[in-house]
DNA sequence: TGCCAAATTTGCCAAATGGCAAAAGTTTTT
DNA sequence: AAAAACTTTTGCCATTTGGCAAATTTGGCA
């Protein structure tokens, strides 16, 4: 569990027990190649810390094209934050794209430490908005770029990624089609 | 104030004493179009809340384009939170696209509102959350649209924008070009 | 009101991307 | 190892968008 305290650490101070306060809380899971971390319609009752492997969000627009909204890699955690907080159904597909080890936290061990660890929710906050800011400042520029543009910014932004995501994921996150993307890498 | 004072209110409780505490913190500040809330360079030392108005935050692509990122409008705070937060230079400039009416919060202000108020942070964790998901939603399903699409999601989603915003400020921000901008119009 | 500057529209053509379906290549299953 | 299922590449052509420059419209200011 060390890769999860050490990022958490990077937000925050905690002491020893506080640390091992977290790491009874968590719990390990694996979730394999194409199964579903949590899915449109349910209400998510879960957090996940990932430590080996992909996810992704994803979702169906009105023409009915699933569209990928973006990856999370190791070391960061992963959760519809939006349904989550609200208790909303979620309408997103979080989903493993490699086989994934994953850290989870339930809501109710979240409010356990959130009522324990004075620092927690000041930590959370903090991972929370550098995640999301993080996802703005990649999405923004795309929207400017050409294909084979969007393509090379995304081999710098995520240089681990591209060979471990099927080619229609990163289609769909890159916002052109399967063909295309197919021909930008050739071109390049 | 009331405009501020209620869109707080969505986010927690405040007694009246608390209330009366952040009226005093905030100072009214009038801008005028095309006049700059914050530079690119330069560490912001303020945040806003939009009375009247609009802003967009932009900045400048590798290739020297002037790329609109979002825009802010009525009863909506603007910072560029991660320089604000981390006390860094920014690398955007935020700007009134219309003459603006403002609510202003100095840093000094903002510490002591966190310092006396003990619902604050959470309030003020809250409106960031929900104002980055938002902005990671917008921003998402523009990428698979094209620009004609973009442009009407765009009227969906800010019906009172369209016509107050210059047409290359919103190009820039649709990723498209003027003058397909322009001929988008047209067609509709 | 009239002039100037800025913003928007338009024409023309080149380049990029999409759509669709078939072919080629991979991976998984039995 | 062969078959089946899935993924990626490719060809062909239509459509969309970009780039550039000129024309037009709009808005602000003297």
């Amino acid at each position: 569990m060390d890769k999860l305290i050490n990022y958490l650490l990077e937000f925050g101070q905690l002491n020893q027990q506080q640390i091992d306060l977290i790491k009874r809380k968590a719990q390990l899971l694996e979730l394999k190649k194409g199964n579903y971390f949590s899915e449109a319609g349910k209400i998510p009752r879960q957090v996940a810390f990932i430590e080996e492997g992909i996810f992704r969000v994803c979702y169906y627009n009105s023409k009915g094209d699933e569209i990928t909204k973006y990856f999370v890699d190791e070391n960061n955690f992963a959760v519809d934050i939006n349904s989550f907080n609200q208790k909303i159904p979620s309408s997103e597909y979080v989903q493993a794209v490699t086989d994934c080890t994953l850290l989870v936290f339930s809501t109710e061990s979240l409010n356990d430490l959130s009522a324990t660890i004075i620092q927690w929710d000041g930590i959370i906050n903090k991972i929370t908005e550098k995640a999301l800011v993080e996802k703005v400042n990649k999405l923004s520029p795309m929207l400017a770029e050409d294909a084979k543009t969007r393509y090379l910014s995304f081999l710098e932004k995520f240089p681990n990624l591209a060979n471990r995501v099927p080619l229609s994921y990163l289609a769909s996150y890159l916002g052109i089609t399967q063909s295309s993307l197919s021909r930008v890498r050739k071109s390049i």
